[in-house]
DNA sequence: TTCGGGTTGTGAACCGGTTCGCACCTAACC
DNA sequence: GGTTAGGTGCGAACCGGTTCACAACCCGAA
């Protein structure tokens, strides 16, 4: 293999003046700098990663910790990956992907032996075992999900209090005044995953201020019981006109479910979901729907990340928490209420 | 940072004997061996990866180049994806992903730079142009997808043609008699995606020999397109009596479009599909279908590649192509015609 | 002519591991 | 008692880059 010491000889240079002549990091004669980049040329070369980041401590590259749990979405996961992975490359660096169980001996491992120069959570739990972990290490870390406790990190994540208002707001402004939330399974909101809670409570919260009832509910992730879970909460609330979805699931299922009873979105219901339109494109109907775009997360988490990365933060810079704000898209299942409730 | 000299002083030791004690690469008395690992642990040393790579050229990470395509399903991309990456972990292995579109750019800078060891590449088309960038790379490769060309690359896939064969027969010894297939898009064909092909040619193949009608069409993937593209094709064939689903979107939509039509499978319809149960349970009811195996293809790249590595295959020893034999796996949405055609 | 400053190139040290060759000690054997 | 062999530990070289301190050179100003 061709090392520097090689493109030198060719050149007939130093070894120094090949480092500076492609770093650019002093300036070089023509001359020279022609005669280097020749001989880089022709030899072949590309400098050892190993090498450079034992002489630099930088290695170019940022750890994913990413979290696949049950009974959450994995597809989702996929998306927030992307958004990461490709934002991680267009600033220069590559992604070590650790889909570890136990995420704290991934953390400790990438940080210790120095394989990282910073790090991304994804699915962040409420009281996350990664995050002691983390803030002992010495590269920042940037976050996708809103921990109970930010210290030390900067955190991203979409405001689910606003997705639940939104989502209750635009039904109530269209007539509705009864709504069943179907959330995903109770097990998520157990285990930490404190963006089901955040979103019930605020459009609870917005439910009752308004003077509309709602009726919150959790659904299985998992086909065929969701189709009945959906079906039963149909039963149970007869006098429901609007029908928000915080569960993927339960969007691929709506259609067969709505068939079955001869019910037509948005003529007896109206159905708004909270999801990421590009996956669900592939299973589910295009419902109207508050978009969780998780690439444009994952691309504020690397952005940021890497600004700590390059120093262009000061280490004593406050850390951020930065709440992403939901958008609506209207694709039409929703409209005013009937005259009368369709059950 | 502490360094393995921080412990050797520690410990009262030299370097090199901290180092012999760490990997038992040669024999060290028991006194030394007990007072290297107390430094170690007092004072939490971890060995720098990167010195570590420069000095073996072992850098312990494999390289896991993914490839996103339009109309493909992504979901069925992650499996792949977890499967490699748990396993790399089990062997000691960690994985530096890309997703870049450019994947010779990508095997291009992982390879020339020494940050892998070995490579997978996923989704491998026919004619794929990161696989003459593998073949004069000096690190093995493995690949997920049966390329046109295999020399110098283990090479592992489903198989399709057994797939095809297996979901005809299937229903040919139910009764049917006239069939449909219902492919991804015709895109993904063009675009180098030759399972789809191999799938589709071996059913016309099984379908001709027992002389069955096999209708092969090509559906969207996206919805609410494959909705009516399944409702077009069942319309266009009224007396098939067996739909084979090589199409994920298609396993998602055709819940409501039987209830639409009146028709329940098995009772008027018999359905087979070709996907991974661990996704398709989120979105799709559980339709008998050929289980894909996603997880176990890229287990075995990866037990393959690593043998490759730590060079327990001769290097002169033969390059593999393996194919893993598909599975059916009935619940219980086939069985055998209706008396009259549905239509 | 001499001095000072800027430009360009070089040798050497360093990053933090691994591994080779040698030296030392002890025990065994002739 | 001297030689040999095996078990241990150590120093030094090496992996392939980066960067510091210094030197050589050229130019213009005093």
């Amino acid at each position: 293999m061709v090392n520097i010491g090689d493109v030198a000889r060719a050149a007939g240079v130093s070894r120094s003046t090949v480092s500076y002549a492609l770093s650019g990091k002093r300036a070089i004669s023509d001359r020279a700098r022609l005669r280097v980049e020749a001989a880089v040329r022709e030899l072949g070369y590309t400098p050892n990663a190993g090498a450079r980041a034992l002489a630099t401590s930088q290695t170019m590259v940022i750890g994913l910790l990413a979290r696949f749990l049950e009974d959450e979405f994995a597809p989702a996961m996929l998306q927030y990956m992307l958004g990461v992975s490709n934002t991680a490359r267009e600033l220069g660096y590559d992604i070590l992907l650790s889909t570890e169980e136990d995420g704290t001996r991934a953390l400790r491992r990438m940080s210790d032996s120095r394989m990282v120069d910073g790090v991304v959570l994804l699915n962040v739990a409420h009281e996350d075992d990664r995050l002691p972990v983390l803030r002992t290490a010495p590269q920042p870390g940037a976050l996708v999900g809103l921990p109970g406790d930010c210290t030390g990190v900067d955190v991203f994540d979409l405001d689910f209090e606003e997705a639940g208002r939104l989502m209750v707001d635009h039904l109530f402004r269209l007539g509705h005044r009864e709504l069943i939330l179907v959330s995903q399974p109770e097990h998520v909101v157990e285990r930490g995953g404190a963006y089901v809670w955040r979103l019930q409570g605020a459009a609870q919260e917005a439910a009752r201020a308004r003077g509309v009832t709602l009726h919150a509910t959790f659904g299985s992730s998992r086909q065929p019981e969701i189709g009945r879970d959906l079906a039963a909460v149909l039963d149970t609330h007869p006098d429901a006109t609007g029908l928000i979805l915080n569960n993927e699931a339960a969007a691929a299922a709506l259609p067969s479910v709505l068939h079955e009873r001869g019910l037509a979105a948005p003529r007896d219901l109206s159905v708004v979901g909270r999801y990421s339109e590009e996956f669900a494109s592939t299973f589910s109907l295009h419902y109207t729907a508050v978009e969780s775009a998780p690439d444009r997360l994952g691309r504020m988490a690397v952005r940021q990340l890497v600004r700590r990365i390059e120093g262009e933060i000061a280490p004593d810079d406050p850390y951020v928490v930065r709440f992403v704000s939901p958008e609506l898209v209207d694709r039409g299942s929703t409209g005013t209420p009937p005259a009368r409730a369709p059950g």
